[in-house]
DNA sequence: TTGAAAGCGATACCAG
DNA sequence: CTGGTATCGCTTTCAA
């Protein structure tokens, strides 16, 4: 901000008008090469940068995104998931000049329900990362300036990004199906979240696909913890029809049930195959274990950012819902079903 | 930045000057009462805010702060350290109102030493968060921007703060050593990083405060993951002369040699008393275990802001290096020497 | 192909 | 205590 070359002693240097500098560098092509040519070594000698605060004022836009978590910014980043969308996000925007503004939720929505930095228009857009309560998020679309949900969506006319649970869990089923297993279990949190809906829906689905009517019985979706989920699923385990897979609503499930299984004496995956979301780096004794869904996070990421983008150029381009196709990763987790490997 | 009201029209329903209208909202005080309350209905009713661009532009600041991280945010924000930094960075930044701009290090400095969000004067001054290599730090001097180092320090002029691990340490030390502890060991990772040297430096003074003499025997710096590090524990406790205390470099490192210990059938902390750094929240068998020492995160963070609002204030400030006050927090991984609890 | 000039929206000086 | 008005640095018509 301590900018002490403007525009003007770049012109002067190239004697020329300020018009001309603007234009040179702003590509607007209007300027012959050899003006150009002129113009460009000014701005070198000088070491000339636009002034954003000029450019802002004049074009009435920011370049700048807000960021917002909820409930806070630690909740989010201490997920490796979200660090990995943001490192793609933030990519997308920095190819267009754009920045992102940080602000956790808790700080900037003290009052008002919509965070100050956006109303003093300090920002273009905002882009929502993570689970916000859906109130939430509809005090944000009633602010009508460009707004994007990342990893989540509302049934609200809003640019949404998520991964395709959908279609990844219908593939999950078939290839367990393919591999002999019928009678599959999901694990799932008891949270409002689309994604685990979604899922959970894609499951459901691709039992039906499959032939093998599931219902409400196949979803344990009604405990909150870890250690609540798991007693769960040990007592299907013991019952006369004991689950030969399960598919759990995200890596960190799977995981934490495949450690209380191990512990139990289960063996894994002779007994009971199991399945993930989201391909977390993952380890088990040192190398992948587990058979996942795939999320290229990077690319969330970066397609969010080409939305949001698209939305501050015109902001009644239609509304965009997307869902990222996935990919099934096949490990040592899943096995058919009652060969003792 | 779709700043339909602006000053002109709040003006026009106060039915004064714009200048008054600027005086008033900036509380520049020469605004009669009266006129005030008009002035501030007339802002309310029309849901009035300034805009940052114009504002920007005349005060020359656009009262934004980039944020660093290196080598990117994922690698920052996975460590809970951290995040709790930023809460407190982010308080007292917008209790100034001022923003933060994100930016990881690896996009933001493609080419250019320094990143362009800097040089385009988006932001007034610049946040270095964690470990960059002093190379980079160098770079960022020479830009003679406001700059300022959470959580670590180089030895130029640059503001900085951090926790103060030499008076740290020496506490422990003489902790221990009132409980009895002679041959005490400190571990760490071997890497250039302020922070650990000033917690080998505070340790060796403060066993040598408490006549013990200690010198590099004494600490254990040459390895670099807790696998590594391990064996030269284990190699120290079978030696003649073992060690009845060990000072980790943080909690980390602390939690992975007692989980290591504790399978080896080392009885904690009757046999070795355990100390870390940073007082993570870290539970053993449900609760806190660990003796440590308590770094107050968000506080680091408040400083912070407090430090590079005042630089940017004013360029000239003698530059401070600050070191926080720690607390040493007495948990059950540290016993009386030889006594059998 | 180029330049002159009109703002963008706010702050702050200087008069009154 | 209040109001003109110059100015911040840039983009963008409109003329030439």
């Amino acid at each position: 901000m301590d900018r002490r070359v403007s525009i003007f002693a770049v012109a002067q240097k190239a004697k020329c008008s300020i018009a001309t500098v603007s234009n040179v560098l702003n590509n607007k092509g209007r300027v012959g090469p050899k003006r150009r040519k002129v113009v460009l070594r000014a701005v070198e000698e000088l070491g000339y940068q636009v002034s954003s605060a000029g450019r802002n004022l004049r074009i009435r836009r920011s370049e700048m995104l807000g960021l917002l978590f909820y409930p806070s910014c630690a909740q989010i980043f201490k997920n490796p998931f979200y660090a990995e969308i943001m490192e793609g996000l933030e990519e997308g925007l920095t190819k267009e000049g754009y920045h992102l503004l940080l602000a956790g939720y808790q700080l900037s929505v003290a009052d008002s329900p919509v965070p100050d930095f956006l109303v003093q228009g300090k920002v273009d857009g905002m882009i929502l990362l993570g689970r916000f309560p859906s109130q939430i998020i509809q005090n944000f679309c009633k602010a009508s300036s460009p707004l994007l949900l990342l990893d989540s969506n509302v049934e609200s006319a809003v640019d949404s990004v998520i991964s395709d649970g959908f279609t990844a869990e219908i593939n999950v089923v078939n290839h367990l199906v393919s591999l002999g297993h019928q009678n599959i279990l999901m694990l799932a949190y008891d949270m409002e979240d689309y994604n685990i809906d979604l899922r959970v829906q894609g499951f459901l689905s691709g039992l039906s696909m499959c032939g093998l009517n599931g219902g409400p019985k196949n979803v344990i979706r009604d405990l909150l913890s870890h250690d609540d989920i798991y007693p769960a699923l040990r007592e299907r385990m013991n019952s006369s029809t004991p689950p030969t897979a399960v598919v759990a609503i995200n890596d960190t499930l799977a995981m934490a049930m495949i450690k209380r299984l191990k512990d139990d004496g289960i063996r894994l995956p002779e007994q009971l195959s199991i399945v993930g979301y989201d391909d977390d780096v993952v380890m088990s004794d040192g190398r992948p274990f587990l058979s996942t869904v795939r999320v290229d996070k990077k690319e969330l990421g970066r397609i969010g950012a080409e939305l949001i983008l698209k939305r501050v150029a015109s902001r009644d381009t239609p509304v965009v819902k997307l869902r990222l196709p996935t990919e099934f990763i096949s490990r040592e987790s899943v096995a058919p079903v009652g060969v003792l490997t």
